[in-house]
DNA sequence: CCGGAATGGATGAGTGCTCAACCAGTGTTG
DNA sequence: CAACACTGGTTGAGCACTCATCCATTCCGG
């Protein structure tokens, strides 16, 4: 017998109002999720940092900057497109500011607020990375699933969305 | 036009041999996966932090010792159950000694070897975050999902797992 | 049994994230 | 238009993770 928490709290038969405990076959999806999604998120980070210097969070700023008219966002459009905090995304885009990727200008609308502009250097280091980040969501991700698996991956993607989404 | 760098280089017609862009589903895909997966990863993280001071890091090092024979594990096994570096395992359950959770312990069978023990005091603080990170898991996640969601999520999470898997 | 390679783990510097505090500019209310 | 709350963003301290390096022990070939 082992010590295991759950197991001990169900012995003890937690009454009404107690933890809704998960059973094994919920348990093994939650286990396949939490450490695939783990493995994947490490993998694609680990090879987009060593082969393009880039770490996954930089590269989505990059992208954000990169899709919008004029390659330039407010921070806090920004931070949200990113799902960052505002705090880590000041800091993310001061250190982006240091590598000459990125560059702050004040907000002419509204003089509190800043813009984050992606200068040419910052584009060409983005198109240097994309085909290497690419290249590994397929080799990691797409390549391993059917045609099927893709669209319920959407679908779970979508619907945990839904629940967790942007407010 | 934006300045998408994926459509840019296509638009220049990368050759043969170049990047394999992906195309509008699997970016819908792709987002919905990394996005949903983000979110969710946080929302857990946070609400098992903020409920019990417990990261869902030092969380999953309780666990993996609560559920061995004697509450001990070798270092470098712990490690890779909880898909962690050796210099990571080893600062954080620096840290879990400091709170009087975890003791190290010489390995008797090889004298280089540490094991990693649950103190009692530790046992007790995962008892008390186990209902609090079940309750998380299962709001977010499973109270989201159909039965057939459920499934698939688990398909997905094993595939990607007999890919990336621990080699 | 001796010497070197391999293994298990610790350590320290550098970087990134979080949280709370802060500042400047804007809106709102009388 | 003065006072005050609110918003957008920055800053610094503290904690966590990475990477390279290091030390001790064990394993292995002669």
């Amino acid at each position: 017998m082992t010590s295991d928490v759950s197991q001990s709290a169900r012995d003890a038969g937690a009454g009404g109002g107690g933890p809704r405990w998960l059973d094994a076959e919920e348990q093994r999806a939650w286990r396949a999720w939490l450490y695939s999604n783990q493995l994947l998120a490490d993998r694609l980070d680990r090879e987009l940092t060593h082969g393009t210097g880039i770490s996954h969070a930089y590269y989505e700023i990059l992208v954000a900057l990169s899709e919008t008219e004029g390659r330039m966002m407010r921070m806090s459009e920004l931070a949200d497109r990113c799902l960052s905090s505002r705090s880590r995304l000041s800091h993310a885009v001061s250190r982006l500011e240091e590598r000459g990727w990125v560059r702050r200008q004040v907000c002419a609308e509204d003089g509190r607020g800043q813009l984050a502009v992606l200068t040419d250097e910052g584009f060409a280091a983005l198109e240097a990375a994309a085909p290497v980040h690419v290249e590994s969501v397929r080799r990691h991700l797409f390549d391993q699933l059917t045609p099927r698996q893709v669209e319920a991956m959407r679908d779970l993607g979508e619907t945990l969305l839904r629940h967790l989404g942007p407010r």
